[in-house]
RNA sequence: GGGGUGUUAGUUAAGCUGGUUAUAACGCCGGCCUGUCACGCCGGAGGCCACGGGUUCGAGUCCCGUACACCCCGCCA
């Protein structure tokens, strides 16, 4: 018998085999992934990364090798050579191969295999943490072979597409110094400067306008970043960006690329034509009717802002509305219209959703016929004033619902935002996980340069202090900081955000003002940033860019339920690898050459 | 730091208001089977019910704590 590898080599993959090549001498690699053992007849299914051939095995024809083939067991690695055949009647419509089957001339087990700890199948039998566990063999499903071929994909397509209009790729340093602000870094102790870090950078942000400003115009980097803070189902302690600067471009000019990007992918890998140009909302529009930065526009359900309408009618006999919003809340309603009905018990676990965010409870109100309320603590007190113009600013139909929250801002926005799109998934207005086919692209933009910081008691830069503030804006830097909007904009795509950027602030003087409204002093901002705003007063470039987050771009692409299912080894919600065990312990050795010390004794 | 859900053979699950020997499917082992493709049939092995306390005559089941996983809030310019 010929050997395998060395003089038999592959011709095929799994995935390919047809009728087109009837009677050919083929040579398949795989894994065992079905095998049904009919005694004279063995019949297995050979899976590689493209899919399942049926191979046979018949005791009449080649005794010796159905001898092996009886062996073989699930996850078995194995050669094969034989003829392609016609299934005729027998073939197996499922299958992209179907229509035929390799009779077996030769059997080679490469490697046996124990019982695996899961089977593997396309179906998700298992427990995540068991699929963390042994990882490689959770990326032989099919699905998620699948995944991560379509992101390999999305790497290639954006390297083309890039380098078509004159991008460079361009690398940064992972390892840099930690600047304060923004995302909690990763800290590296350096063995050659006792007592010094190094920060894993949490963004190729600084360095890539440097390249800017160094001239070269056109950047893009498939880049992974680092940051150490929580984990979500959308976040992972170490992602990828397609980061890209340009300069010499304004707002529009980034869109034009961007959305060129995102329609190439989405045509490419999906077949499917996004319509351009997305569609652009204010910072302020979103936040009043959706309560958050990224909304999702597949379903409508807004918020109603009533605050006002609560201020006016002096509270409308609701003290509870009233004492919220004369303490500076604001109060906000959500209409749930009566198609949408709720049980009594259902709204009550609807409260309890929401009191898990930080709400107080959740008001609510049954519209009737006339307008009046009913199962509701406002009812018996507020005024029919107020109530009417409620029930008018949400547009309330006898039988709908309507939920209130009011207080502090960003806890209404909070709890509204997240309640819109619970209730959505509860009524199948969106799928629980996936697109459902529906692509609702959205830049979101113009939103504040500042945010007050409470607990610090000042303003602080609501993205990073390099965006470039409006033109009309600049005069309010220092008379009223919080009306200054900027050239800032993220990609939303249904309720995810996907992407953002900047235009940055490349005049050192209106940065000199930036930093003076942020309460940072100058020797505070040299230290810190010295060496871009020396940059910056040596002919720098207006540029701008964005960075996309290359995990949650797949993740959507591909329906995938989390971002662990397009990273090839994700981390758990506390950053732990199963598999590996990271992070783990060191030797106090190793800690004294970085002189270092844990205050942490490990159990 | 906070809220929620879960943890029972290798895997996925069932196990009611506490009660005698903890079930099933798939996988695994042995046997039979030449057209299966979720192959079928017969037989078998396999369990610190996550861990630690407590209540009780008696705990997989009730209570408290811990660990781990997942979802969310905070956090993520």
């Amino acid at each position: 018998m010929p050997r395998f590898i060395t003089e038999l080599k592959r011709t095929h993959t799994c995935g390919e085999l047809t009728k087109a090549d009837l009677d050919k001498e083929v040579v398949l690699f795989g894994w065992v992934h079905n095998r049904r053992d009919h005694g004279g007849a063995v019949f297995i299914d050979l899976r590689d990364r493209e899919g399942l051939t049926q191979v046979v095995f018949e005791k009449d024809v080649l005794p010796e090798v159905h001898e092996t083939a009886g062996q073989l067991r699930l996850e078995y690695c194995v050669g094969v050579r034989g003829k392609v055949a016609a299934r005729g009647a027998n073939a197996n419509p499922k299958l992209r191969t179907g229509e035929i089957e390799v009779h077996a001339s030769d059997l080679e087990i490469f490697n046996r295999s124990e019982p695996t700890p899961f089977q593997i199948e396309d179906r998700l039998e298992t427990s995540e943490e068991k699929r963390l566990q042994y990882r490689y063999l959770d990326l032989r499903r099919a699905p998620l072979q699948k995944a991560l071929m379509t992101r390999a994909r999305v790497n290639h397509l954006t390297r083309n597409y890039f380098t078509e209009s004159r991008f460079l790729e361009l690398e940064t340093p992972f390892m840099v110094k930690y600047t304060p602000g923004g995302a909690r870094n990763f800290l590296v102790p350096s063995r050659l400067n006792p007592g010094k870090f190094y920060a894993l950078a949490e963004s190729p942000q600084l360095f890539k306008q440097l390249y800017m400003i160094a001239g070269f115009d056109r950047y893009f980097q498939i880049v992974r970043c680092f940051r150490d803070e929580d984990l979500r189902l959308d976040r992972q302690p170490e992602f990828t960006q397609i980061d890209v600067e340009m300069s010499f471009v304004e707002q529009n000019d980034i869109f034009d690329v961007m959305e060129g990007l995102v329609c190439r992918l989405w045509k490419e890998v999906l077949g499917v034509e996004i319509p351009r140009p997305f569609q652009r909302m204010p910072f302020q529009e979103s936040m009043t009717k959706y309560g958050n930065d990224k909304p999702d526009l597949r379903f409508d359900l807004p918020h109603i802002d009533i605050t006002e309408l609560v201020r006016r009618n002096g509270g409308g006999g609701v003290p509870m509305l009233k004492d919220a919003v004369e303490a500076g809340g604001i109060a906000k309603a959500l209409r749930v219209p009566a198609s949408m009905s709720f049980s009594r018990t259902e709204i009550d676990k609807l409260e309890e959703y929401v009191k898990g965010m930080g709400a107080k409870g959740l008001a609510r109100a049954k519209v009737g016929e006339a307008g009046d309320w009913t199962q509701s603590p406002l009812a018996k007190t507020i005024t029919p004033e107020l109530r009417q113009s409620i029930n008018a600013a949400c547009g309330a139909q006898a039988g709908d619902l309507v939920l209130f929250q009011f207080g502090k801002p960003s806890t209404v926005h909070t709890v509204l935002a997240n309640l819109r799109v619970h209730l959505a998934k509860k009524h199948g207005l969106i799928p629980e996980y996936g697109s459902n086919g529906q692509w609702r692209f959205l830049w979101v933009v113009d939103p504040p340069l500042f945010e007050y910081d409470e607990e610090a008691g000042v303003w602080a830069a609501a993205h990073h202090a390099f965006t470039r503030p409006h033109d009309e804006d600049v005069q309010y830097l220092e008379s009223d900081p919080g009306r200054v909007n900027c050239h800032r904009y993220d990609l939303v795509l249904n309720g995810f955000e996907i992407g953002g950027g900047s235009i940055r602030l490349h005049d050192p003087a209106v940065q000199a003002r930036v930093f003076k409204a942020m309460g940072i002093s100058d020797d505070d901002a040299r230290s810190k940033f010295g060496f871009l705003l020396d940059a910056l007063k040596m002919g720098a470039p207006p540029h701008g860019g964005i960075a996309i987050g290359m995990d949650r771009l797949c993740m959507l692409l591909t329906g995938a339920e989390s971002l662990r299912d397009v990273v090839a080894w994700p981390k758990t919600q506390k950053g732990t690898d199963l598999m590996t065990g990271a992070p783990g312990e060191v030797e106090t050795r190793q800690l004294r050459e970085l002189y270092v010390k844990s205050t942490h004794e490990p159990r």
